[in-house]
DNA sequence: TACTTTTTTATCATTTATGATAACCAATAC
DNA sequence: GTATTGGTTATCATAAATGATAAAAAAGTA
């Protein structure tokens, strides 16, 4: 059972890493899905708790599942 | 890309019946994961947007990861 | 019948995710 | 130099997730 702040930090490392796998900037990104970039910025960095809803349309622009996405450890 | 509500009812789904297949009541998992016994019945019918870290806990007493709870379609 | 267990629903307070805007930092290019 | 691009940080408002409590409805059981 990891923390809170432990798994945000997971979650946008992984967002991260499958981001720049596509080669994609992260202002566009946050764009695709209607992030502020401002936002997009503070969830990669684990300072939020993201939703699911969050993390649908995030997937959705990365082309993979929010199953794929969620792959943490 | 399906909706906000579409997306809540279908992770509710999933975790009602991940729930049910390990015969686990509703309030029992409620207890084990620190939610309010009426507010994981609100999450399960779908009346909310979880956030990751409410879906961890509630996968972790699933024995089972994120990854899985959120496999969805 | 009642009795218990499980789930649902409603409501209000509190916390927090997100929206929104602005300013700033670090490269890179012209 | 100064634009431009990509990213960060701070701040405030707003919407919504969650906490918390109570009551009622369903479902199961003797």
């Amino acid at each position: 059972m990891i923390d809170k702040k432990q798994l945000q930090l997971l979650v946008g490392k992984r967002i991260k890493l499958l981001r720049e796998q596509k080669n994609i900037p992260q202002q566009d990104l946050a764009a695709k899905c209607n992030i502020e970039k401002s936002n997009f910025s503070r969830l990669e960095a684990g300072g939020t708790n993201p939703t699911i809803y969050t993390l649908y349309k995030i997937a959705e622009n990365l082309d993979v599942s929010v199953s794929e996405l969620t792959k943490i450890d």
